[in-house]
DNA sequence: TAATTAATTCGACACTTATCAAAACGTGAA
DNA sequence: TTCACGTTTTGATAAGTGTCGAATTAATTA
């Protein structure tokens, strides 16, 4: 088992902020999915924290590869990996 | 939902020895539960951190609710906490 | 009782990180 | 071209963290 690789995915989840961030991705993204991604600027208004914080944990986010990211325009849109997540979802026995 | 909770419960995740030690309590205890939990002295020996580093990692997984902890003697004992495990489980969308 | 062993506490140090303000960048609209 | 907007970069700061060595506590063994 590659503990790094899976400590690196579990720390780009151990912030708050950055949680809430990736939650609503996946929200967003099970909401419409034909969209093909969620915009960044409808998903932070409801943050209290400035885009500079924004911009630094969605690299998190990537460098983990817990989500991708488009520029569209100039707007950015994020996908989640549902590859990582399936494998998060392994991770722990089912008991 | 309680994001506060579970990023605390993730960062105590997000250190590789740390989520290390973790699985391998879960692993012990998944070999023989009847022994009602797993000695640290034993599971120990193989990681390369002192013994002042593994109590301060052990406090982490405690106060992050992942591991309960029993002294034994002169011996400490963990047992893994499977409400939180499966709370985990159901933290990501199944897709 | 003295020695040994398991674990914890304490103090320190190097390193990382979350955040912000200010500036810069890139795109689309007027 | 000029402006506005979404985003990123840079630089700085305050707070947090992993690790260790030394000292300490507590339980077992000789």
């Amino acid at each position: 088992m590659d503990t790094k690789k899976y400590s690196n995915i579990l720390k780009a989840l151990s912030h708050p902020n950055r949680l809430e961030l990736f939650l609503e991705i996946v929200k967003c993204q099970e909401k419409d999915y034909e969209a093909g991604g969620c915009v960044i600027s409808d998903i932070v208004k409801c943050f209290k924290i400035g885009a500079p914080t924004i911009s630094h944990h969605l690299k998190e986010l990537s460098n983990a590869g817990l989500i991708t990211t488009e520029k569209r325009g100039k707007f950015l849109v994020a996908r989640v990996n549902k590859e990582i997540i399936s494998e998060l979802n392994n991770l722990f026995p089912k008991i």
